[in-house]
DNA sequence: GCAAAAGTGTTCTAGGTACACCCATGT
DNA sequence: ACATGGGTGTACCTAGAACACTTTTGC
C-alpha cells in the first residue's frame, strides 16, 4: 500500500476555476474544506491526479466529483508549484478553468457531502492554499479571452438576448459598453444569428433571441 | 534512498525552449540524449524538479547546467501531462520559453558533457518525447507575444539597429514587414531611444543605433 | 560612379468611438 | 398614459496599410 521512487516526488493536483454569471453578478463556484490544513475554508474544486489519466481529465473528474459539474469545457490556466504553497508536502497543481451556463448550474450536491456555494469574485471569503491567486489570474485570463473567442457565449443559454450577452462583457470587464457598438460589432463579426423567436418579460418590448452562429440545434463551435 | 508516498506520484520536470536568432535563422537549443529512452535523440534541456525549489527556479537551474545559460528570463508555457508521454513512468512537465540574445551565447559544455547544439525551428531533427509540440507551442506563443511585449528586445545586445529589430520581427512572424510602418510604430510607441552612436559595416550609409527606452546604461524594464 | 543598405512622409482605408431617439409591451 | 427595456444610424477620429525616393558610405 506504499509507493516508493529512488527519488523524492512531489504530489500533482488539478484546481479548477468554474465561473458563472447569477443575480447580475460574475461568480466562482467554491467548496468548504472539511480536513486540515485550512479546514473550514474556502477552496477551489480539485484533487490529486490519477495515475492513468491526463491532466484535463483529472480535473474534469474532480470537478464532477466534488461540485456535480459537467460538460463543461476547460482550459489550462497555469502551474502553480512553490515549494511551501501547501504545508504538508510538496503540492503542484495544474489550475484549470472553465465557464458553465446560468441555466443549468445543477451543482448536485458532492459525493463527500462537502458545503459547496457560488461566490461573487468581486467578494470572496478567505480561500485555502494560493487559491486567491489562482481566480485571480483565471479572472484576468478570462478577462483577456472575451474578444476574439466565443467564451462569452459559454455563460448563455441555448437562446439569448443580445442585451443578456452584453450585460456579460460588462461584468467580466468591468466597464459600461455601447448598446450600438455592441451589437454592430457581434452582427459584422458574424457571431450571432437571429432564431426568429422572442422572449418577454415585463413591460416593455419584447427582445428578439440569437444563438451563436454557425451551430442550428446541436453541432461545433467554429 | 527511497521515497514513499501513500498515494502514486507522478515525476515533475521542466523543460526549456530557448531560442535565438543566428545567422539570420530562429534557432532553438537542443540537448542530444544519452541514455534511453530516445537514446541518442535530440530533446529539450530540462529535468526534475528538486523538492526545495520553484518550478522557474527548477527550470533555470536545469538550464544552467545542461547547458551553461543563465540569466535569461523565462515564461511559463504550458503544463503537458498525457499519461504516456514518458514510456518509463508518468512524467508530468511544466515547459518554460526563454529567449538569448545572439552576443552572449556562450552555451559552455555541459557539465554531463552530452552534445549540444543550436537548431533552426523550420528543420528541426527528430525530437525525443513531446517536444516537437512543445516547440511547436512555444513558437506560437512568442509570436502572439511579439506585439504589445518588450520580448523582440532580449535577442538583441544592449545597442542594435532598426533593421536588426525588424528582421526579428520578420523572422518570429514570418513575414516581410514594412520598413517606414514599422519604424513610425516603435517611436509612436516610444519604446526605443536613440543611442547617438552609429554602426557602419559596409558599402553603404551608418545606421544609428538604439537602446530599448527606458533604461540608459543598465536598468529596469519596464 | 556605382552598389548597398539607411533613412524619411503622405494618402487612403477600416475599425472604433461617441452619441439620441423611437418602438413594443405590461400595468 | 406612462414606465421599461429593446432596437436602430451617422459623423468623427485614430490606427494601420500602402507606397518611392534621397542619403551616406565603401570600393
Amino acid at each position: 500500500m506504499a509507493y516508493r521512487y529512488e527519488y523524492p516526488h512531489p504530489a500533482v493536483t488539478t484546481d479548477i476555476v468554474v465561473f458563472t454569471i447569477r443575480q447580475d453578478e460574475l461568480e466562482v463556484l467554491l467548496i468548504e474544506r472539511e480536513s486540515p490544513p485550512f479546514q473550514g475554508a474556502w477552496a477551489l474544486p480539485g484533487g490529486f491526479v490519477n495515475p492513468e489519466e491526463s491532466l484535463e481529465e483529472g480535473a474534469r473528474r474532480e470537478l464532477a466529483e466534488e461540485t456535480g459539474v459537467s460538460g463543461v469545457s476547460l482550459e489550462q490556466l497555469y502551474t502553480f508549484g512553490e515549494p511551501d504553497r501547501d504545508p504538508r508536502e510538496r503540492v503542484i497543481t495544474v489550475a484549470y478553468y472553465g465557464v458553465v451556463p446560468a441555466d443549468r448550474l445543477e451543482t448536485r450536491a458532492a459525493s463527500d457531502a462537502a458545503a459547496l456555494a457560488w461566490f461573487d469574485v468581486q467578494e470572496l471569503p478567505e480561500l485555502a492554499f494560493d487559491h486567491a491567486h489562482i481566480v485571480r489570474m483565471a479572472r484576468e485570463r478570462l478577462a483577456a479571452r472575451l474578444d476574439g473567442s466565443t467564451i462569452a457565449f459559454q455563460f448563455m443559454p441555448e437562446m439569448f438576448t443580445l442585451s443578456d450577452l452584453q450585460r456579460v462583457y460588462e461584468l467580466i470587464l468591468g466597464q459600461a459598453l455601447d448598446k450600438r457598438n455592441f451589437r454592430k460589432k457581434l452582427v459584422a463579426a458574424g457571431l450571432v444569428e437571429d432564431t426568429g423567436e422572442e422572449r418577454r418579460d415585463g413591460a416593455h418590448r419584447p427582445a428578439k433571441l440569437y444563438r451563436l452562429a454557425g451551430r442550428r440545434g446541436v453541432g461545433a463551435i467554429r
